[in-house]
RNA sequence: GCCCGGGUGGUGGAAUGGUAGACACGCAGGACUUAAAAUCCUGUGGCUGUAGAGGCCGUACGGGUUCGAGUCCCGUCCCGGGCACCA
């Protein structure tokens, strides 16, 4: 028996003291985990203060969006692999903040409520309690204490305060951050806007001091949105007049909407934006200093998508004052540029193109706009175009290039307009070369400009004017300085990125802390924060076409708080759903705080996210867009770092495996008959045939003996009038006729004799027509997966089966037979009398039936378990389909481990005092080693093995000794809390196993006094020889050349050479 | 087309340039049991073989570096993800 606790307080709190009266001591999931989940509880063991001693950890899970749906069992592996993180953190001594919360406004709930009128809030309500539920099941270490939704007024307080921020700023490219409005207007009264270096609208007019002066309140709150970090502007959305609504990119499918297919137009409507483009800069450089998987920066990269390079305008031969511009990132090959392409929607293209070339160019355009959108994408070598006749003066050398069009050149992309470099750009290289047009090396360092274009910037400028000889670093800027100068062009930075639209025509977001007063809009005074969304009759928008909010009645803002004062309208939009989340992370560290978004204090505590883990469909919404908040927080002093998070990983998506069955069509029921049941008659009637003659577009009869005279048709029961139909057809031929129906073929499937037996009688009888009275009992039929090769393929129609009801693809028939689908079917098995299913890899989803609930597997085997089994499945970062195939190999392992501690008579608790041998120890230390080791590169499916192979080491060796078995426990912890927690009260400890120490190994036991030495010949493995481990180069030389293994290799000549690597291996070099 | 990952037994997966396939599943055989479950033991990359010896092949494919390559380099193919002619 363990010795009682003596710890006061938690003495009564302790279950161990319950159950050890009782008889088994087996391991049993279902008694300890819920015992010390309670416990857990009550005694808070979770709750982590802001204020102590300990250095900090910052674990954060990307907060899910609480779906109907509930949890599956993708969701877990993230919060799995982190809540091992965290406690294996505390257990280091941490003090680690690893907290969950709900991202709970979205359009799901608000579909369901305009479906049903349940507000959102209601049933989001429930789906939280679900997921709580789910979550709480698999034993986290969450302080649910700190617990937040961003559709809590008390949360979205705080992001409406920061939108008003962001509105009250602009960014300042002199000081490199966001600066208060206030400074601006002061610079503009004193100096007008071109003295200030800021990011602003790109038609934003020049305005002097004075004229700044002269405008009315109105017209400079007017002009200086095209400053402020949040503005209203216009955009493009995809508006759905049928569903009423504004439709996401993905939800528009050829045109069309995705659900129901109804028509979607594009409408410019007026939204709120975010000026991100201010940050471009920011967050590219920002992506060197933070320890982000390589393919999410790249993704953000590729999505800021900067590009340094020049504009330069080209002038068109006998066209005055016509100019061409076009975008470069490669100035330095200009004097390579050997032609011109514009796209065929260039504005100037009908008027440059000369009389002679009309009519080609008519019609390649023409061409063009016959072509669809994804031929012109897909056909990239295929080279299409046509000469203009007009010819484009190269500003730098003044040779007369030719100008073409070409489908390859988009009129959207930058100015529509590409100056043609052959020998760079391999695209223009093989028009240059179809149609015959100059190529001119441009680098002594270019190779094989016969064959292929060489985009190096290596060497040295050649055929290249004013560059000649230099280098690419010394051609740009001297390239640059000289078009400056002559006003010809300007060196200039693109960005694919835009400004971020920030409104929704939607009900269930946070409402904008904005009101319009004369088409501008103010700010709500802080003190009217939070803005709380107001009750609607319905959640759709106003039959003018008004966003939802608009039917709130008496929504309106009274400035002064006055009474008979004025009211102004709202903004009726909502905010978009990456608003909550680009920020929350900051909450969690002072979640009840009603003075700020987080105090200074607790932001000074726990600084940043040390570790954030999250899917990588994130890379460039929520990732970039809380990148972009967080900085903006920085510039204005309110969060101590520029980047959130310090290191991200991407967990993999865990996808279902859909498993599949197949029903029979008709068609099949005539080839089963042929194939199983008709084959015997054959020799004594003659073959089986089908009658040629067609009878109302179908054959006559399914089968036809050659030597009888007996009919057979398959169809089912219901068809009263097909049977007697061919029933006539068959007296008109003299034929007798037996009616096999497919229902009585799927009654007896699994017994073909039966049916021969039916033949057999039919063919011995003299009756005319022969069909069974009996009503059958099945109606559909299912072919095991096995069997279908020997059918055709159309025979089935191919359905998906709910994954509950199938084990490792064979499909358990008892329990199928309860689902509506198998109502009134029988199955035609293997011969093994299983009905095998298909399987395919899929998205986890409900419509596929593959979806699997935690709650079943925990149930099952045990939280613990499932922890350890979604681990151990392979690295979190790999995607992976979900199969529970191998979960016994968890079971077993914890079953085990559990044993170790109850080996005595009947099971009883048996850990001893024992002193530990050489081999015990050395099984705990390697095991703690690997382990702490894995833990910290986060490669928790190794450290399964690992305890699964110290488990194994210390049954053999019939290890029961506390100084073995409670370091392991403390190391199973962070796994398996439930077993570890139960364990160390067993070992006799009060507090909890989360406040213990991580043990730490010690190299002397691992150290052995021999090593089974490889002994390779020319690097392959020959044979092995144990040799001390401290053993000389020499002595092992030795050893290894005396070796009859070696011996016979070396064929009595001398070795060229040996290699010793100490502690590694030998290698003979013959 | 470009960018980023990845390709290892029947399966999931191990492997700081140093004994490829740890650990587990599955499978086969055995022990215990009236039986089953549970548990335990043995075997399990392929081919060959004198079969508990030995040999050959083997980490997508072809080369290279190295005493030694799953790992590093070059080229090719395939799979997954991202971007879409970004000039």
């Amino acid at each position: 028996m363990p010795p009682q606790s003596r710890q006061g307080g938690c003495f009564f709190h302790n279950p161990v003291n319950k159950s050890t009266n009782q008889h088994s001591m087996e391991y049993r999931p279902s008694d300890i985990e819920p015992k010390w989940r309670k416990w857990w509880r009550e005694n808070q063991t979770y709750r982590i203060d802001n204020r102590n001693g300990k250095p900090k950890f910052y674990v954060l899970d990307m907060f899910p969006y609480p779906s109907g749906a509930g949890l599956h069992v993708g969701h877990p592996l993230g919060y799995i692999a982190t809540d091992i993180l965290s406690r294996y953190k505390r257990l280091r001594g941490f003090s680690v903040l690893h907290p969950m919360g709900f991202d709970s406004f979205g359009l799901p709930a608000e579909q369901y409520a305009i479906q049903t009128g349940i507000h959102p809030a209601i049933s989001t309500e429930q789906n939280i309690v679900r997921y709580r539920e789910q979550l709480d099941n698999i034993g986290f270490s969450y302080d649910w204490e700190r617990e937040v939704r961003t559709s809590d007024p008390r949360f979205y307080k705080w992001t409406q305060w920061i939108f008003m921020q962001l509105f009250n700023c602009y960014y300042d490219r002199d000081a490199d951050k966001a600066l208060p409005i206030s400074h601006l207007t002061e610079i503009f009264s004193k100096k007008g806007n071109k003295a200030v270096n800021a990011s602003c609208d790109d038609d934003t007019p020049v305005v002097s001091a004075e004229e700044w002066n002269a405008m009315s309140e109105r017209e400079q709150q007017l002009f200086l949105l095209k400053y402020r970090l949040t503005y209203p502007g216009e955009a493009y959305v995809n508006w759905c007049p049928a569903l009423g609504s504004v439709l996401s990119n993905d939800e528009v499918k050829d045109g069309v909407s995705e659900r129901g297919g109804h028509p979607v137009e594009r409408k410019l409507m007026k939204q709120w934006n975010m000026r991100i483009t201010a940050y471009a800069d920011r967050l590219l450089d920002g992506l060197e200093a933070i320890d982000w998987p390589e393919s999410i920066k790249e993704q953000q990269r590729n999505w800021i998508g900067r590009s340094a390079g020049a504009s330069v305008r080209f002038a068109v031969d006998g066209h005055e004052g016509v100019e061409i511009e076009v975008f470069t990132t490669r100035l330095d090959t200009i004097y390579g540029a050997t032609f011109m392409v514009l796209a065929p929607e260039h504005e100037l293209v009908s008027r440059l193109t000369t009389d002679e070339q009309r009519q080609e160019i008519d019609s390649y355009i023409k061409w063009t706009a016959s072509r669809s959108e994804v031929e012109r994408m897909s056909e990239v070598k295929k080279v299409t175009g046509a000469f203009t006749g007009a010819f484009a003066i190269n500003p730098f050398n003044g040779e007369r290039i030719q100008i073409w069009i070409a489908d390859y050149v988009l009129a959207g992309y930058g100015t529509g307009a590409v100056m043609a470099v052959p020998s760079g750009d391999q695209r223009d290289w093989l028009f240059a070369t179809h149609f015959d047009l100059p190529i001119i090396p441009i680098l002594d360092a270019q190779e094989g400009l016969e064959n292929a274009a060489d985009p190096t910037k290596e060497g040295r400028y050649i055929n290249s004017g004013i560059i000649n000889g230099m280098t690419y670093a010394e051609a740009v800027p001297t390239l640059i300085q000289w078009l400056e100068e002559r006003a010809l062009g300007k060196g200039k930075i693109q960005y694919k990125l835009r400004d971020a639209v920030f409104s929704r025509q939607r009900y269930w977001g946070e409402p904008v802390p904005a009101y319009w007063k004369d088409g501008v809009p103010h700010l709500i005074d802080e003190r009217d924060l939070p803005l709380v969304l107001p009750n609607i009759d319905k959640y759709l928008p106003t039959e003018t076409g008004e966003p939802p909010l608009a039917r709130a009645e008496n929504w309106r803002y009274a400035p002064l708080n006055g009474e008979g004062e004025e009211r102004y309208e709202y903004e009726h939009s909502t905010m978009p759903g990456w608003a909550g989340s680009s920020w929350y992370f900051y909450r969690y560290m002072d979640p009840h705080n009603e003075d700020a978004f987080c105090s200074k204090e607790a932001s000074d505590y726990w600084q940043q996210v040390d570790f954030y883990l999250g899917g990588s469909e994130h890379a460039v919404g929520h990732l970039l867009y809380s990148r972009f908040w967080n900085h903006f927080l920085h510039d204005l002093g309110l969060v101590p770092h520029r980047e959130f998070a310090k290191k991200l990983v991407n967990q993999g998506m865990i996808q279902g495996r859909s498993n599949f069955v197949f029903r029979a069509k008709e068609s099949f029921f005539e080839q089963y008959l042929h194939l199983k049941v008709l084959k015997p008659f054959f020799a004594e009637h003659g073959p089986m045939r089908i009658a040629k003659t067609e009878v109302e577009g179908s054959f006559k009869y399914d089968f036809a003996f050659g030597t009888n005279d007996l009919a057979i048709e398959v169809t089912s029961w219901k068809q009263e009038e097909k049977i007697e139909r061919v029933r006539k057809t068959a007296h008109g031929d003299g034929k007798r006729l037996m009616v096999l129906y497919s229902e009585t073929l799927i009654d007896h499937i699994n017994e073909p004799e039966a049916i021969a037996e039916k033949v057999r009688q039919a063919l011995e009888s003299r009756e005319n027509f022969i069909a069974d009275l009996e009503r059958p009992v099945c109606e559909q039929l299912f072919v095991s997966q096995s069997l279908l090769y020997k059918y055709h393929p159309d025979s089935f129609t191919k359905l998906h089966v709910d994954v509950g009801v199938v084990e490792a693809d064979v499909l358990n028939l008892e329990k199928a037979r309860r689902l509506p689908m198998f109502e009134k079917a029988n199955f035609k098995l293997d011969p093994d009398k299983k009905y095998i299913c298909a399987w395919e890899v899929e998205k986890m989803s409900k419509s596929k039936y593959n979806v699997v609930n935690p709650d079943d597997v925990v149930a099952e085997y045990g939280a613990d378990c499932f922890r350890m089994f979604e681990m151990f499945l392979g690295p979190i970062t790999d995607a992976k389909p979900w199969n529970t195939q191998g979960i016994t190999g968890v079971s077993g392992f914890l079953k085990k481990f559990w044993r170790l501690f109850f080996s005595g008579k009947d099971g009883a608790f048996s850990v001893t005092e024992d002193t530990p041998t050489a081999e015990e120890l050395r099984a705990l230390h390697h095991c703690i080693k690997k382990v702490t080791d894995d833990v910290e590169r986060m490669s928790m499916n190794t450290c399964v093995s690992h305890f699964m192979i110290a488990t194994n080491d210390l049954h053999r060796l019939n290890c029961a000794k506390r100084t073995i078995l409670e370091p392991l426990v403390v190391m199973l912890a962070p796994f398996g809390p439930h077993i570890a927690e139960e364990l160390w009260h067993r070992l006799g400890h009060a507090t909890t196993v989360c406040d213990a120490t991580w043990p730490t190994h010690n190299e002397e036991y691992l150290k052995s006094d021999t090593k089974e030495y490889p002994i390779q010949i020319n690097g392959k493995l020959r044979a092995t020889v144990t040799l001390p481990t401290d053993v000389s180069k020499e002595d092992a030389e030795k050893a290894a050349l005396a070796l009859e293994q070696v011996q016979k290799w070396l064929d009595g000549q001398a070795p060229k050479k040996v290699v010793f690597v100490p502690g590694r291996m030998i290698n003979v070099v013959v």
